[in-house]
DNA sequence: GATGAATGAGCCTTCATTCAT
DNA sequence: GATGAATGAAGGCTCATTCAT
């Protein structure tokens, strides 16, 4: 309460921010100890060990995704807009990134810990799942309004979104350039416009 | 001269799938020791640091993905079938990887080694230049012989067949299924067919 | 706080006779585990590195030094006997090390760092500077009360008290014999005696 | 004979340098194979092990200590002239050093293995025993001849001359001056000027 | 006579963790 | 709730040495 921040937020926050850029092995105790200004003994105040921070840090930076979609599909109204600020919200991580480190951290973290830490992978699996949840409840929501075509396949269509967004943002990091991430905005954008929208209009006219 | 270039090899070999499985930092020299049967000494023979061994086993495994990808080329004729045939080979790293570890190794390293490693992350960057000449290259040619639109973007294909497929090859790995890559698979061969295909019969009659 | 500073210490004057008595190289930090009955990660609580250790380590044993000649002059009133004094106290290094290993750890240093660590070899000038100072002083003192003749060269006189003084030592301690140092002493008694003390009686006459 | 130095000789020559100026633990195998081009079994070849090197390479530095002091020496044909030049001698390996690292090898030798290596400690003890010798003769001739008086004790002069000039090369060398030198050899030459020589022609008058 | 390949022990340093204070 | 002090294991790397070729 004193800062507003408890110590135990500080050290997740901070080694969020150390574990999406660094990887959990590439991120020591140490590291964490001088970036929250705290020694050995006050951290493991707060958690049993590295996985127990590394397991939080996921989750603190899952929240840091979605509180960035939610905040730039804000103003979005119609299922259309919003679905377009899906995309928009996968720039900004170029952009202005939700974690120190830059990417994706769910992403990130499948990567990471893939083949070398279940409990991480197992989370960072459940938080692409999550991502394939929201963006299906934005593809529903508009099949509902009438908006989309009501034959599209929701979970494949959220899966490509995801996969070319997060491939490109892959792509974008290593090459320093927002380059990728452009393409696939625009590309995405295009195909949500020519193949998920309802071509009722048109066609009628 | 036989036996040092065989244990070279070996060390190579071994810890390109260590360093593919478990990255740079999640692999130690006593995981190439084990993998290798071999003290550190006798690999410190063959190489002056960690980090050369992990530049030449990314080179290694870039180079198994080339063979990956000429291999599964290799019956294909016509320009379609060759890009076709660039999805199947990204396909095939689900079903039987390149290297231990699963996933493309380049785009592996490229996640692995952004924030950490500026060596490999130039090897990555130029990994994936790689694959976007390779595709490029099969484009430019389906578009010589007429059977591709004249006026693609043949960088942004390419760049947009490289992230889907990736980023489909990443949520597979980390939801231990195929089926991110299949719905990977199917759109980019439709997107193949419909979008970069001259529609010559059509347009004829 | 106490347990701190008395392990800070122990390993300061444990490693300070390992140093002294094998040199920088000549001493690692299993040698310093075992005098200290800790554990590596026990010492690197305290210092940095082994060099950090080297560097406290010679300041200890420059003041073990600056010590024992405080000490043998303790008694001494003119400024003459404080000169023999001098003598005395480097003979005494011989008798009763200041620090295990023998000699004067000043000149042990100089010698050992010289070419291979500029850090401690900058150390080691400063110290002998400081014994030039020390001794310096003495003689100023004995001029200032006409004790001395006025006309000495006080450096001259300072850098040849040592360096015979210093030689010495080197030499009786590969001879494990105290003959050397005597043979300094009584030399450079004499030499005090007849040639830097004031002829006041002779002149009066 | 092909390269008129053989292998076995470069070895010991480029050790002797390396030994000279890092010392014993601070000069490794991979040193001497820099220096010598030749690779590890090339040297074991020649020597059973690095105390073997160590020893040799010291003998190689004595010869050259002895070598430098015939050469000065070698126009002078009165004793006095003699110990004069073992005087300028000394000064000449501040200004070029008998063996790269500087100072004298017998006496680096004698502080670097006084307490780690007692084969090499040996050596120089011998080592140190030849140059009293060495001016013990230049000594003993001059008072065959009459021109040193002969009440003096050849041992401690000659004890004296070197622990003065020796703790001067050492001071000079950690200063990186001549300074200590010269003072040391003013000092020597007036010593052996103002009590070695006998003072018959002026006393006679 | 020289190299190449290998080893076991040791180097300095950092790791994650524990626990008394 | 935080620190200080300690640990055992492991990190990457170099050591001196051996021996088949």
């Amino acid at each position: 309460m004193k800062k507003g921040v408890t110590t135990r937020e500080r050290i997740i926050t901070k080694s969020a921010e150390l574990f999406n850029t660094y990887g959990y092995h590439g991120c020591s105790l140490s590291d964490i100890m001088e970036a929250t200004k705290l020694k050995k003994g006050g951290i493991y105040n707060h958690f049993k060990n590295k996985d127990e921070i590394a397991v939080e840090a996921f989750d603190y930076n899952y929240d840091r995704v979605f509180r960035r979609f939610r905040k730039v599909l804000a103003e979005a109204t119609t299922p259309l807009e919003k679905l377009y600020k899906v995309v928009d919200a996968y720039v900004s991580f170029a952009d202005d990134p939700v974690v120190k480190g830059g990417g994706c951290p769910i992403f990130n973290t499948a990567m990471d810990a893939t083949n070398s830490h279940p409990q991480l992978k197992r989370k960072a699996r459940l938080g692409i799942e999550g991502l394939l949840t929201y963006i299906g409840i934005k593809l529903k929501d508009g099949i509902k309004e009438g908006v989309f075509r009501t034959d599209i396949n929701v979970d494949e269509v959220a899966g490509l979104m995801i996969m070319t967004l997060e491939g490109a943002l892959v792509m974008s990091q290593v090459n320093d350039s927002k380059e990728f991430v452009d393409i696939a905005s625009r590309f995405v954008k295009d195909y949500i416009k020519n193949n998920l929208v309802q071509e009722t209009e048109i066609t009628n006219t």
